[in-house]
DNA sequence: AAAATTATGTCAGCTTTGTTGACATAATTT
DNA sequence: AAATTATGTCAACAAAGCTGACATAATTTT
């Protein structure tokens, strides 16, 4: 509906300003991201994985049955890229994969017992994290927070 | 441990339940800066330079006279991985050092016009991005926003 | 049935960006 | 004079991204 780009001036960083770049939300995404993708770091670390395991294994976890190509096309990275991170998942035992039930070319994923508890454990410190910072910024935070989130991703990909 | 959760697919993770982990949001950070920070991408390719070479421009754009070690602690790398990067950006012309006035060990660094003019060209599609999802968030958004954001950050490191 | 396409896997090699440890130099502080 | 500090640099390495090519099995199209 509404919400035009560039025409309109009337918000407070209005586009066409010389000096109307929004530094503050730009340099506080920065730092709010770095710390919340550090939380898991710790427990990572201790099984030998980075952060790519952790973003496969998240997705797997909470979408159970995607394929290879739904992970490429959440995560946007290359087939390479994945095959080496996920393999190391399928061969510590925390992802199995089945052949599509219908089209059997298909790997459908999904965590095993460990890979959820895995999946899990990593999500609770950035969980906590979020839930404190929603708390601290008043009422009507989390919905704000999400509408505004949901808005900076590319409307293509959903 | 009762494992399974979230069969609901209303997906309204309540911060209060004790099992419930707010998947929603974490998936909304992965996704909104996965797309906030791939706007930048095709200016720095063109200058064969990467999201690294943004951060630093960006943060000696934004305080000029940092040294090297001020650098450090803002991006929380290494010596040698910023070493590269910032030699590239001096090479190149977009930062130059200038011996510190009073203790003359230090490089204060400083972004060229070339520089700024950088710096701003990359900052511009992510400002517009925040401010049409601050539009979009209602009213009130960009103070609850900056507030949540400011709280995801470690506290230590103001 | 044959051919084309699709989903996945894999090989070889490359790039960016991170890491550690060691050491050098100049400037400052003790 | 000695120790410490700020920076630079070397060598080596690791994680995680990339490209392009090719193989295999399964499915779809002709």
């Amino acid at each position: 509906m509404a919400g035009q780009v560039n025409q309109n001036p009337a918000t407070k960083a209005a586009p066409e300003s010389p000096d109307s770049v929004d530094y503050e939300i730009i340099e506080l995404l920065f730092f709010a991201y770095r710390d919340f993708t550090s939380d898991p770091d710790v427990i990572l670390e201790k099984r030998g994985f980075g952060r790519a395991h952790h973003r496969v294994l998240h997705f797997v976890d909470r979408e159970p049955g995607m394929t290879v190509a739904d992970l490429l096309d959440t995560l946007k990275i290359t087939k390479q890229s994945l095959a080496r991170v996920l393999k190391q998942l399928i061969d510590s035992g925390y992802i199995h994969q089945i052949a599509g039930p219908e089209d059997r070319r298909q790997r459908k994923l999904y965590t095993t017992k460990e890979g959820k508890a895995l999946a899990k454990a990593l999500a609770e410190p950035q969980s906590r994290r979020i839930a404190e910072a929603i708390a601290e910024s008043g009422p009507g935070a989390r919905e704000i927070v999400t509408r505004f989130l949901a808005s900076m991703k590319n409307k293509s990909d959903d």
